[in-house]
DNA sequence: CATCATTTGATTGTCGACAATTGCCATGAA
DNA sequence: TTCATGGCAATTGTCGACAATCAAATGATG
């Protein structure tokens, strides 16, 4: 089991309470268990983890530098929810951030990474041969590959960015509005050509492929927005 | 003075204890006050700045999550050293960002943005031309330069990303490798070309521009940094 | 003399309680 | 009815103390 998922039963390093609720709000919170928007007291989830106010601020902290929650002083604190506005910020950031951790992993990336990139890829194609489950993993498994090539770049900092940040907003994104990984052969398509361009250490093709990748995903995503926007108006007219 | 410093005497917005000691460190880090690499202690800097250890770690956290400390459980933080590889990440990262700044502004930009952009630009002259105390306020002028570009974008993402971490750790590094800020007729070309294509609306333009112009930077700094290595080397032969 | 176990000191993690600030609700006046 | 004002409950911010953990100093042993 390869997922980029945090490994949450009893990972070798949960050293401190404040870190393994910081996890468990993470995981709750891009599930979709804790609504977007919706306000967390200190009291509450103190009772509800069992544990002090101590660690849980901390968590809470934590939770704030990584986007997942807005807090605001002497008021609360308050899930994100991202609205498109922040949601296409999202996607230029992404933009600029995995186009150059294509090029970088093009440049940097080692013989043995890239077969594990491939490996990715071929069980990507074989779940979606099986047509089992397509979206869900389908999802999951793009997550996965981005966050192999971003490993690739061997950038600290670019991994901590995107690994640690921008994906697990990507995450609540999907789980909020609940949007179904569409375009799947297409995809597929460029997520190889990426790979092409990255194993030949091309790195200008493999920043151009991957940057447009996002961009047509970004693109997908207004595309899709607009179309709800036209349901919703059509099936609520005024 | 349209410095990009944090105001630090009372600004309107200092609520709570906790955020004006975090200012306060990340300040006398940045300054150099608190040397890189050195070790940093919850009861010391409790008795330091007259305050419990409560807000105290909620500060270092906020510290941790901008990147100017790191903390390893039990056992303690210490102030970040940065390395020349690490150096040269944050240069990537910038250079990836930042063009998608300058691409975005000269999409969003208002006209008002753009001659507060000019003045900006004219200050630095005016500056150079006077030639007093060139190498400091070129410094703090083409971070100003570089802040406004990123407000420009209308991105928030964005700009907390670099406004808020990046661009702190770049004033860390200055005072780290006391780099002065070399080839400044140079820099100062670039930036009014970019600007020229950011007033344009010239998107591509922009981007490529404000992309040679960090990665230009980026390798002055391997310059200067290779020839501090080979001065290094001829003072003390082994 | 080097190596390793032990102890000690300090630091970090956690907890419960108190004070300060906020938002809400009821009361009253225009 | 609407708006302002005052009080009240709840939440957040802050503090000091206790327990858990780690690193260095100490001494014992081969």
């Amino acid at each position: 089991m390869n997922s980029v998922a945090p490994e949450q039963a009893t990972p070798p390093e949960v050293r401190t309470l404040a870190e393994r609720v910081f996890q468990q709000l993470q995981d709750a919170i891009v599930r979709g268990e804790l609504a977007p928007g919706s306000k967390i007291t200190e009291p509450g989830l103190s009772r509800a983890y069992g544990i002090s106010r101590g660690p849980l601020r901390e968590a809470m902290r934590r939770l704030e530098a990584h986007r997942l929650i807005e807090r605001v002083p002497h008021v609360g604190a308050r899930v994100v929810k991202l609205s498109m506005k922040e949601l296409l910020e999202l996607f230029d950031v992404r933009e600029a951030l995995e186009s150059m951790a294509a090029r970088l992993a093009a440049e940097h990336m080692t013989a043995g990474e890239i077969v594990g990139l491939r490996e990715v890829l071929a069980m990507h194609e074989r779940q979606a041969d099986l047509r089992r489950g397509e979206a869900y993993y389908q999802r999951e498994g793009d997550l996965d590959f981005h966050y192999r090539i971003v490993q690739g770049s061997h950038n600290k900092m670019l991994m901590g960015m995107l690994c640690d940040d921008l994906y697990y907003l990507v995450r609540l994104y999907r789980t909020q509005f609940s949007a179904s990984g569409s375009r799947p052969q297409r995809a597929f398509v460029e997520h190889h050509r990426i790979v092409d361009a990255i194993e030949a250490g091309d790195t200008e093709l493999a920043e151009l492929l991957m940057r447009r990748h996002v961009s047509a995903s970004r693109s997908n995503v207004v595309e899709r927005y607009a179309a709800s926007l036209e349901l919703q108006d059509s099936e609520t007219p005024a």
